[in-house]
DNA sequence: TCTTTGCGTTCCGTATTACAGAACGCAGTT
DNA sequence: AACTGCGTTCTGTAATACGGAACGCAAAGA
């Protein structure tokens, strides 16, 4: 048996506020504790732990438990330390201003894309917090520049793992997603052709870390009969073109 | 002694999470170990857990660690759940720009405010991301408007609670802090004349929910010399003004 | 080069304690 | 009035979290 020094309890316990989503905010002890397989009084334990440190308020109309502010104090830690969505947010504006399209920009964080900032055109002046926002690796623009330069070996379990189809354009073949990436890779940037969400299509951007690893990606989207091939390479250009500062800096 | 139903191994961890802060987002073992008075084994242990589940990552280079983007993840949840940031971001826009200054939003959150938006003029166009910063609520404008309104009870907490000087401004004598309320009360607004920051005043209003409880509060905040009497009463009726459509419907 | 220092990590025994299961209290239904 | 399903409370015991000491390593100092 492998030795893990783990606190057991505490892995569980993360389990549990894991359970919420945004499609499911509030959820009941019965039912948490019907989808972890865990006893109900272990789920009321833990909630009223997390309940006494913030993590988690209980609506008295339902008795049903969501996630409490307390956790965006530590969001905001984390967005300190990161620092990107600052640094980036000056050349977001500049490409959705130049493409005229709604730009995205995200990094990697536990083998998804994490989405950092939306910033749109000034003709649809509005930012977006999805701050937190998560899509899959192999199916999105920014997911595709990161996952065609990441380690053989961390973008192979990737590859590997499911490839669930979102649309009929979704590429869900290991060999043919293998054969995609090398394409990226020979662009230097990747093209969701409406993977993820069908009618979108998506040019993005890998941007690379002082040490050489790709660490985010920036993306301009819209509604695919405004993303022929020309724009696409036009946008692409466009984004390599405002980046060029930032790569290899971070 | 009172039956906790709380997991005590949890509640350490959820410590050892709130040692990182924006100042020292990066932390040791034995670093965290001496701040709680814990072993650095079962730090390390928490930390590992941690790990694991991707809230906390290790820096290679220095060993020590920090919180994770997992995180970001929960913080997501959060946020869409609340859905204020959305729902106030185009009344924030419009009081910032009739005000022509700074306008912030933010909400009640473990007895303090939690910000949630920045949001400037456009003649120095951007928003920043303080979502998660929190401040204390009896010297900010955001806190008093709130403080003014909560509960009896919650208040008292507060007052009878370490009022400390953020500058020679801050009103630290729980009478006159009483008093100071009483007056916020009579006028429907507050203002912060540099007590929780020298040279900026502020101006805020109160939210209140559907239940008639204040939950929130929106603030016009520039440097002082711009915020005189009339000027200060002015941004408070634009303030009232515009957030009059969304009082108690919360 | 050999200590010394201080770090993060590993290990183990035991005292703590987290958890399963059953009972309870309370609503809203039947 | 009985039933159903919820969140909560209780308790003994099996699991496990934690303290303490040792370890391995790297950097600083002799």
């Amino acid at each position: 048996m492998d030795q893990e020094y783990s606190v057991k309890s505490l892995a569980r316990a993360m389990k549990v506020l894991e359970c919420f989503s945004v499609k499911q905010p509030e959820l009941g002890v019965t039912e948490i504790a019907k989808t972890l397989g865990m006893q109900k009084s272990t789920i009321c334990n833990i909630l009223s732990t997390f309940e006494k440190t913030g993590y988690v308020v209980q609506n008295p109309q339902t008795s049903k438990y969501h996630l409490g502010t307390k956790i965006l104090h530590l969001s905001y830690i984390v967005n300190h330390h990161l620092g990107l969505r600052d640094i980036f947010l000056p050349y977001l504006h500049k490409v959705a201003e130049e493409a005229r399209e709604a730009c995205y920009f995200g990094i990697l964080s536990n083998d998804e894309v994490l989405y950092i900032e939306a910033v749109y055109p000034s003709h649809q002046q509005q930012t977006r917090n999805i701050l937190g926002e998560r899509a899959p690796l192999y199916c999105t623009g920014l997911g595709k520049a990161m996952l065609a330069y990441m380690p053989d070996e961390d973008a192979e379990r990737i590859i590997g793992g499911e490839l669930k189809a979102f649309t009929s354009f979704t590429l869900c073949d290991p060999m043919v997603l293998r054969d995609h990436l090398d394409e990226i890779r020979r662009n230097g940037y990747s093209v969701d052709n409406m993977e993820h969400e069908f009618g979108i299509r998506c040019v993005a951007v890998p941007v690379f870390g002082a040490n050489g690893q790709v660490m985010a990606a920036v993306s301009v989207s819209g509604p695919s009969p405004r993303f022929d091939h020309n724009t696409v390479v036009k946008h692409a250009e466009l984004i390599s073109r405002i980046l060029q500062p930032l790569q290899h800096c971070l």
